[in-house]
DNA sequence: GTAACCTACAACCAAATGGTTGTAGATCAT
DNA sequence: ATGATCTACAACCATTTGGTTGTAGGTTAC
């Protein structure tokens, strides 16, 4: 069920979600609890559709999810949509990890040495 | 040291600029090794101030960094500039983590609730 | 039933974004 | 010196984004 194969599309939709302080002050608040969407509203100086549109980008990025409740529709963290962030950027990292051993591969390199030292 | 005071504006770059499929590629490629910029473009199907623009908001972002050498200008990747989003996410998931631990506190408690249902 | 409330969605607007072409300043090769 | 290359930047254009107001439907309270 983490299968979770993250296409171009999904990967831009998940930074582009993060990058708004609104959106990510919504992320902190619904993955301490549930709150409706007009609950979040009142916490923030602009107008309920302009919540309930940052609510909905965050959640085409899998980072949150809707729940019907009564007349009202509660909003919760999704865990699993910051773990793939995360682990994306666990592969850069990687990437360049892999990188600043290479070079400090060269410069532990002798002459006399004729392996390298690690994977 | 790297002591990076990051601001609502400067993680509003960060994943702004993470969130575009050819600027992560250059990100990636870049951190592999040096790129000029007339380098990178040769690599896109895009004009050559197209991706100037792409290096210009992952430079304002920390994400990379130029480097003058002769007439052209060598692109690296910044480390710091990645680890600063990992730790902006680790902070996320420690909130979730803590709200986990809360919930399993409360299921281990024993069943003198009153049929409440605790968000 | 009626009023109040919560949500969804359309239409609109200003600003930002991602792309283009064109111009101009440095630097390198001949 | 001339031409080719590399970069920077301005001007422009189409689309997206982040916000607004307004309308309409479903749920709850009285």
């Amino acid at each position: 069920m983490v299968v979770d194969h993250l296409d171009d599309a999904g990967i831009d939709r998940l930074f582009q979600a993060l990058a708004d302080p609104t959106r990510r002050d919504i992320v902190r608040r619904v993955t301490l609890g549930g709150y409706s969407v007009s609950g979040l509203a009142a916490l923030y100086a602009m107008s309920f559709a302009a919540v309930q549109k940052h609510v909905a980008v965050l959640e085409r990025a899998s980072l949150v999810s809707k729940e019907k409740r009564g007349r009202e529709q509660i909003v919760r963290g999704n865990h699993d949509g910051l773990q793939n962030v995360r682990r994306l950027l666990d592969e850069y990292e990687a990437i360049w990890r892999q990188r600043a051993e290479r070079i400090a591969d060269i410069l532990a390199e002798e002459p006399k040495n004729n392996g390298r030292i690690q994977q």
